[in-house]
DNA sequence: GATGAATGAGACTTCATTCAT
DNA sequence: GATGAATGAAGTCTCATTCAT
């Protein structure tokens, strides 16, 4: 991952903020550590460490520990919400709205996995710090409710249109597909990481059990 | 729930080792602190004022801050993993073979959402800290394990010859009755518990796909 | 050591303070962890639990940890300076002037490493801690005054008047004769106490050293 | 001693390691106190308060207790076993190999009685907490074992080829030179510091007993 | 901008001693 | 007399943060 998430990294920034080399290090090392050990095992001594710089560097790019945390949640959140129905993913799948439900599915729960795999480590911070951490909670609330919700909600009453899912709220139709993507994501990539996965398979029968669940019986 | 947990955590060992009352507060304290603020969060001194005990006591009972996590985990755990398949409610569900799928799981549904109800900070560490100790891993793993599993995979086999069930691999179709049951749970008490919930509805929604989703196609 | 020394113990002060056997214990295990680790590195509770006997009891006897110290240096102190000139050894040596200087020699070299070997951990602790605790300095002070340092005096003019020793001042004597008399004991059976020793011929050795380096020239 | 002393060990780090002025602080600080009270009843935070620091900053240059303690250590037994046998004292002794065995022996005690009267402190510390650690065995032992044993086995052979030593083993001859020698300088100044000292004469009184006890008879 | 020595508050833990039972 | 739960002061050590260089 570091190579080219360093890259992203100084690039994503480079055209607004001018992120350093050095910045980048401390951010990387911050990623690696906060995602093994986590925040509050993780000493900012430690990053310094890790990312070969003296202690004192990362205080002059990041006022606290909690800003170098913040700084690496607040983008990777975005990244996470707003590519959902954004850029090349966006045009698969919302534009073609003639499109069935089941190849959407299978082409978001795909793009999500790809994304992980590239992210494992910003994942992993997001599921271990959210408890703890209100800005978090805020910084993802605020991404759902702004970038995904309302789309999710159009793309629900299209599909309610083409009857192929049953008449339920959207909040519990929204979790239901929420719910069955992540706990095979989850499970993919945090509690079985080394297992033999068949991917292809394994996203064709999840997908096919959302699918069934959500059709009006 | 302090008061009917402290009960429960007193007579509970009244039977084998004799929790004193002291004993019993710095629990009491400790659960509440750990899911509140996590585990790392919460300093020991925090928990003894808590419990208004002097800080050394708490360690002449928990040789350690972590023992003390693991005493309050491990015997959680078994709540948590045993009595799902065991007492009142497997006379309820695993005996009554002839029973229905969908009965089966609102019982298994409403059930563990009274546990969740009544242990609801414990269940909060769970999801906090398991990440963080793989001392918590391993006795879930091996109540999963011991407990879960095999009477799962049993119920399935049953599921198959009654044809309510896809022809998946028991792996897939655990995770997908699981992140179901969990995803609402956690939703329900964790994420929005202040939400306007209609309960018996939202099971009974819950079932439904999941069964659905079950079912073969 | 243990059985013996407990015995002695107990009969020792069967005589005037009714030593208990839960006292006794108490000492015993003392003596032990004081003398493997180190007065400062043995906590009263590791003694209690050595000794079976609860943390109270300890305090009960004695009514603080220095005092449990002071008890078992004090009589053995006594027993290391005392019988030096006393008992069945002042017959041996003191009451046979006519004896020759290195007879006496071995035998109170004899008789010193008898008593190092049924006293082990007594002599460790002392030699261990005389330099932390004043009262112990203070103990083996007044026990030389009082015990040793006149008899010996003595028994240096009588060995002048055989013109056996130099004519050089008693404390420069003294000193060079127990200097080398430690020095053997505490080689023999403190740093190199698993080594092959040939206990009789190192004996006579070290007397020979001493008696030709107290000759005068 | 003090002044001395740290000018002593910054020179000495100046050349390789650059012993900051706050790092000598503490040192002279911890051997004033390891030798006055012992290691175990020293605190560290009296060890910061006696070098005006802030007791983290003792866990930033030594990253434990012990830690500290060794770095006094094994330079000073460097010092203690080293220059025995090297620089001009060597040149004074074992080059001269005509010299008196007499004469050595007055030089070898008069340097080491020079060396103590600069190091008391150090010394103060072997002797009390050899007992204690292993580590310091360890490296007394190697000490012994490089620098002084081979040497000194070296110079016996010599003596025994000029007839001025008994035909015993080297252990036997080696400790009864290091007991007198020892035996003098601890009395001096550690039994006795404060008594009237004509060293001058103790010290040819010492040699003559040394001499006389070696010599065949 | 970068450094890293220094800080001091506070973390976890130990332990001699007390005291109600 | 004996117990052992309880205490709280003190111990070693960590760490986010500051600041002179």
């Amino acid at each position: 991952m570091d190579e080219r998430y360093i890259q992203q990294l100084l690039q994503q920034h480079d055209d607004d903020k001018k992120l350093t080399e050095k910045q980048a290090r401390i951010l990387i090392a911050a990623i690696e550590m906060f995602a093994k050990k986590g925040y509050f095992a993780t000493s900012t001594s430690e990053i310094a460490k890790a990312a070969s710089v003296a202690e004192g560097t990362i205080f002059r790019h990041y006022p606290s520990k909690k800003e170098l945390l913040l700084a690496i949640v607040k983008p990777g959140v975005m990244k996470l919400a707003f590519p959902i129905f954004a850029s090349d993913m966006a045009s698969k799948i919302f534009d073609q709205e003639f499109q069935s439900l089941d190849s959407m599915l299978r082409t978001f729960i795909k793009n999500r996995m790809e994304f992980v795999e590239d992210n494992l480590p910003l994942v992993k911070i997001l599921l271990q710090e959210i408890a703890f951490h209100d800005e978090i909670k805020e910084i993802l609330g605020a991404a759902a409710h702004t970038y995904v919700l309302p789309r999710v909600k159009n793309l629900l009453d299209v599909c309610r249109k083409q009857n192929v899912v049953k008449d339920l709220p959207d909040e519990t139709l929204l979790r239901f597909i929420i719910t069955n993507v992540l706990g095979f994501i989850v499970t993919r990539y945090l509690v079985f990481p080394d297992r033999d996965w068949n991917d292809e398979q394994e996203v064709e029968n999840v997908v096919k059990l959302i699918i069934d669940g959500l059709r009006p019986s």
